[in-house]
DNA sequence: CTGAAAGCGCTAACAA
DNA sequence: TTGTTAGCGCTTTCAG
């Protein structure tokens, strides 16, 4: 598997290995012409590390673990794709698992990557308290930094957006569009996100006068079926809300589709808000009104905390960092002040 | 990082770390006593393997390796899970690396997997003829199998679906609706999977005598945002055919899209399939007609050639295999034939 | 500036 | 059945 080693250079160059280690990790003095014949014999053999050994040696891998809820939901793969851009920048790679938001499953990710000395983990915890230990004990042996949820219990770095200001761009927006009352649809308040926004929802919805019905909230998980579904019954019960205010945007696509089939003009009728601004927000019937998060920011913000972390390593870095960044209200056509911006082109 | 040691557990079990070592990996035979023993002291010191050490010793890491085009392209990350779960099964885990598209990045995410000691590794190889090398130079390393594409000048085990079946399929159900002319929007042809669907869709073609204007075939990349750019394109220049037949269902979302705008109606006035069968599929207006891979079957397939490959190791196991599963046709609202057939209901 | 040697944590011969 | 020992490939004191 792993063919030609240090002593095999080493030969070569007719130097000891530990002069070629010096060189190929370029740490500790070497003669210019020594480090030639090294770098030469290293060429001519093919040498290649082998970051097993050096990790077993070292204890650092330069790898970054990183574990979110679901990679079939968009938001979080498009999250992935800006750590890694980070990341590489720093010469590190990323390994990604998928916890399936099931706490169980994220505990054994989490051990499996701190197992394998990756030099920090990156984790969106799946459930907001059930996280919780597995979160807390990787963080205590490693750096660890949480990215858009945030689970109860813990003493970590996080970094995401201020959910409740983004609810409050939503619910001014909605009610310019002339909303006075509002439904609410999201995951089970299981986890930060959801109930950030539904906070951010509710108290805004209080300030602004508009009526939130008991009945009209509804609680599921994040998918389109669910959406879909609940939207379903928010329609069969009649008396329909000004304004559905969804806390993702696959659950608002369920929603505008659910409307679709029951012939509700959106946002004629009732007008629909997402939350993530993924790729298909646009591309539903109509395109979402959403909120977008600024993901190269917050990637770039995690991996700089993370570095941060390892470099005060063990001396106690003090409390550890809260940092929320300000999302933007992204206007398109599932809302009424945004259809008629529109249509005034 | 790592904490307890092999050799603390032995010292306080009161035996050698051999011993240990043959109680925790489960081989060697160990007296109950001692095992019982061993057992409650690796469990009272809270011992964890270290998994790198190991690694480094036996060269096996009971990992695989996957490296797939694009994580943000939907029907991948579906694979992805799939694989995942029969993963799970075997007890192994999956690091998973996105190669963005560029046979650059997809050759060191590779180099690096096997550098790792990944014990096999499955890769849908982003480039037709570009990601030969490496794939290549990888298979020769370590078992290794390609999922879904194909790419040229390789050796190697391949499980995906026969594209041109599936072309033959959607091409009777378009012509069933009256499709007699027909536009193709694709990838560049740089990979397999662009390449077979077009040539299923020209062959079958000429078969029904469905006429294919030479300029109507539009090759850029799978995503919305080309599918939109080539519907327009078609629109513009007038003459529009009775069916677009997309290499993907992004494309098919764009173009679905680009209608919308144009005004033009699907199925009416142009019939349009995907391919893929993503979760959006269905969420488009109209929902996609589109082909359903068998995305559970492929990740078995896979995991099963990468044990048996495991298996035989170094004894030149014989040609490799070319595993192609049936895809099947989802008939939605995009198609005529669909459409006619919910209209009955 | 360079080499010898120890050892990261684990497992597989080989002995006992 | 168990212990002793020798490394897997690399880095890092410590001498020279």
């Amino acid at each position: 598997m792993q063919r030609v080693t240090i002593a095999q250079v080493s030969e070569r160059a007719g130097v000891s290995t530990a002069t070629v280690s010096r060189v190929l990790s370029g740490k500790g003095p070497v003669s210019a012409a020594v480090e030639r014949r090294v770098r030469r014999a290293a060429e001519e053999l093919g040498y290649q590390v082998n970051p097993i050994a050096r990790a077993l040696r070292n204890s650092r891998t330069d790898t970054v673990g990183m574990v979110v809820p679901s990679i079939s939901n968009p938001f979080f793969t498009s999250l992935v794709e800006s750590v890694e851009h980070v990341l590489e920048r720093e010469g590190k790679e990323l390994f990604l698992s998928d916890a399936r938001s099931d706490p169980a499953i994220e505990a054994r990710r989490l051990s499996s990557l701190a197992a394998r000395n990756v030099d920090g983990i990156i984790v969106s915890p799946s459930h907001g308290t059930e996280s919780g230990p597995a979160v807390q004990e990787t963080a205590d042996r490693l750096p660890l930094v949480q990215l858009d949820r945030f689970v109860g219990g813990t003493n970590t770095d996080w970094v995401g957006v201020d959910d409740v200001a983004a609810m409050r761009m939503v619910m001014d927006h909605l009610h310019e569009g002339g909303a006075r009352s509002a439904a609410f649809i999201g995951s089970l308040l299981t986890n930060s996100s959801t109930e950030q926004r539904f906070a951010g929802f509710r108290r805004r919805a209080e300030e602004l006068g508009m009526s939130v019905h008991p009945d009209q909230v509804f609680l599921g998980d994040y998918s389109v079926d669910w959406g879909e579904a609940a939207a379903a019954r928010l329609v069969d019960a009649g008396n329909l809300p000004d304004a559905i205010v969804c806390a993702d945007d696959l659950i608002a696509l369920g929603v505008t589709r659910a409307c679709r089939a029951y012939g509700i003009a959106v946002p004629d009728q009732v007008q629909v808000t997402g939350y993530d601004n993924i790729e298909f927000s646009r591309l539903g019937e109509p395109a979402l009104t959403t909120v977008d998060q600024p993901r190269d920011r917050i990637a770039e913000e995690a991996v700089r905390l993370l570095a941060a972390a390892s470099r005060a390593a063990d001396t106690d870095r003090g409390p550890s960092a809260r940092i929320a960044l300000v999302p933007t209200l992204v206007v398109r056509d599932s809302t009424r002040a945004g259809a008629a911006r529109r249509a005034q082109h």
